[in-house]
Parts: C-alpha cells; sequence; structure tokens
DNA sequence: GTCTATAATCTGATAGAC
DNA sequence: GTCTATCAGATTATAGAC
C-alpha cells in the first residue's frame, strides 16, 4: 500500500516528464492524484521541493546504477568476445536501474536548458562520469587483448555521444509510439558494429 | 531600421530559448521590446503563433543550409584529404546559416519532448534529413577513393548520433559560460579522429 | 491528513480611445 | 500602431475547520 506522499512523487514524475514542469500544475497534479491541491502541501511545502526531491531520487538511482569497476573486472572473465561482454553489460545496467527511472531521465533532458541543477547533473553525470565508466569498460578490454590498442579516453567520449544521440531519438520516437522492438534491434546495431570495430 | 515585428521576433527567440516557451510570457516579452502587451496582439494575434513563425523560420533556414549534393561534388574536386574535406565544409556549413539559428535550435530541443511539432521536426529533420546529406558526403569519398569501402548508411547514423550528443553537451557548456575556443577544438578533434579511422 | 475557502498574483487576450 | 483599462481564468500557496 503506498502512502499519499509516493502517490504525488509519482504522479508528478508522469506529469513533469509528459507535460514538461512548467505545463504541470499543482492543479493537475492533485487531480491525478485524487485528492485536493492544499492537501499537496502536507506533503511537499512547494511544487519546486516536488521536483528538488524526483531530482534527488534520479541522481543517487543514477550513481548507484553506474558499472563498478571491480564488477566490471569480473564479468570480463567470462567472456572472450568484446560484443558479446558489451552487450550482456548493457542488459544488466537496464536491469538494475530503479523504477521511473526513465520517466525521470525525460524530465532531466526536458529541464536540462532552464533549470541549473539539471544542466550541471546532466553535464556531470550523463557525460562525465559516463565517460569514465565507458573508459574503465574499453580499458578492461584493452588489457584483455579483446580490442587492438586505441585512445581510450577518446573513443570513450565518441561512445558518449553516440549513445546520447541514439537515447534522445529513441526517447522522440517513443513518444511517436514507434515499435519497442525496432527500437531495441537499432540500439544493438550500432553498439556492436561500435565495438566490433574496436577489435 | 528594424520594424516593430521583428523586434518581436527576436525578443521572443531570446526569451523562448533562455526561458522557455512557457517559462516566458506576454508581459515579459511586451517589457523587452519596449511596448505594452496588447501591442503585441497588433502584429501576432497570439503567442503560439509567434512560436510556430519562429518555428517556419527555422526550417526554412534548416532546409536551405543542408549541403546540396552537386555543390558537395563540386567542392570535393578541391581535396585530397577527407578530413580537410570535412572541416572545410563544416564551416561553409556554419557560415550559411541564416542569423539567430543557435538560438532558434536551441528552442527546438527545448521543446522537442512537448511540442509535437518540435518534435516531428528534430526526427524529420536533425536526424533523418542530416542522415541523408552524411551519407552523400561519405559516398562522394568512397567513390573518390579517399575513404576505405564501408557501410556508407551504417556509419552516416553514427556519425549524426554522435554530432547530436556533442552538440547537446555544447549548449549546455555555453550555458555555464564556457570558453568557446574549448569547445571548437573539441567539436575539431573528434571530427577528425571519426573521418581519420575511415582512411 | 484532508477538506473548504480564499488570498495574491500572473496568464493570454480583447475593447475601444487616440 | 500604440495606448489604457479590463476581463476571465489559472497559478502557487495559506488559514483554519474537521
Amino acid at each position: 500500500m503506498q502512502s499519499t506522499k509516493e502517490l504525488i512523487f509519482e504522479s508528478a514524475i508522469k506529469l513533469f516528464s509528459t507535460r514538461g514542469y512548467q505545463g504541470a500544475s499543482m492543479r493537475d497534479l492533485a487531480k491525478d492524484v485524487g485528492i485536493k491541491e492544499s492537501s499537496l502541501y502536507y506533503h511537499y511545502p512547494s511544487k519546486t521541493a516536488i521536483l528538488e526531491a524526483i531530482l534527488e531520487y534520479y541522481m543517487e538511482g543514477f550513481k548507484e546504477s553506474v558499472p563498478d569497476k571491480s564488477v566490471t573486472e569480473d564479468l570480463l572473465k567470462n567472456f572472450n568476445d568484446p560484443v558479446e561482454f558489451w552487450l550482456f553489460g548493457m542488459v544488466e545496467y537496464f536491469k538494475r536501474q530503479p523504477p521511473h527511472m526513465e520517466a525521470v531521465a525525460n524530465i532531466m533532458l526536458n529541464e536540462m536548458f532552464l533549470n541549473n541543477q539539471c544542466r550541471t547533473f546532466v553535464l556531470q553525470n550523463m557525460f562525465t562520469v559516463q565517460k569514465a565508466a565507458t573508459e574503465v569498460l574499453l580499458q578492461g578490454l584493452l588489457d584483455k587483448g579483446l580490442i587492438k590498442d586505441c585512445d581510450v579516453s577518446l573513443i570513450a567520449e565518441q561512445y558518449v555521444y553516440m549513445i546520447h544521440g541514439l537515447d534522445i531519438e529513441t526517447r522522440l520516437l517513443k513518444k511517436d509510439g514507434i515499435d519497442e522492438d525496432f527500437i531495441r534491434q537499432k540500439l544493438i546495431k550500432h553498439i556492436t558494429f561500435f565495438i566490433e570495430g574496436l577489435k
């Protein structure tokens, strides 16, 4: 059984991600939860406080889901093909995501040009942290001799950029109701091609 | 001498791109232009009409700036190095941009998750059209023997994704006031690396 | 914890004088 | 073309009863 506060939280994720923070009013939110506007203020002091709670949730979830170095090295022992390793790791990564992360990431991307906190987070984490994590993976593959010698830092950056481009397109296509399986195949195709080129 | 309508148009580009469409009110706009709110309605029937005028302006500017096939082939004759060709073409591309295109593209990216018109445009043009244009360039390089045999379609897609990731990061960094020259060098570095890998 | 009632402000937009 | 005046509705938020 969910508390009212949790219901508000989840409703806010839903409405902020679909209508934007400014486009979803406290009235909309109260109606969606099934309570009166004033009752929202018993649980959260303001509208911004709800957004901040969501952002904080996302930031923690993101940190936890970033692959750990030792775990990566353990996993690497079981693979002799870099593509298989990469695709398996990606599936594991998605499995580890806390609930609602996709919708919350949508809020981040919605607000990144308007909200300083969102912008800083996207820059520091979606770009910098993901690049660092990718470097670890590539270095692991390199040390094991599964990919050829290369500029790990530069390739990690290119990979992260490519994934972000793909990610944005994916989110837009999903809004258009495009078949999720088609999108998944596209992702697999591009990742396979990218890693294959490093062999 | 600019007409009031032009002043409103440019002010709207500025405010919509920095505060978001919903975050910039007609009151803000009137104040920025230096007229009264009601006077705005002499020039535009509604707030959405202003946004639509901006989007239309962007769409036309975008279409015009996409490199033409014959022009590309002419340009290609002067180059024997794919990287030099690519970087030169990129500079030419930016030179051809109509004014305010960077700010207007910011509006597009701001609203792409909220506004159907923006989303459709980003998907069809920023992804599909740019991919097609990139294919033409790559095929030209391939025909001339300047790059090795490859899957032109797939590589064009990867290039476009990478550019979009880079573009988003660039826009976020600019909001943080990061040195533009640093960003330009990063762009050159990545494009060089990408095209170099195709030789 | 949830409600009713309401405040104070902001929103996009219109009517009509000059 | 620009102004003053104003509207009707939405916005976030608070006070106080139950």
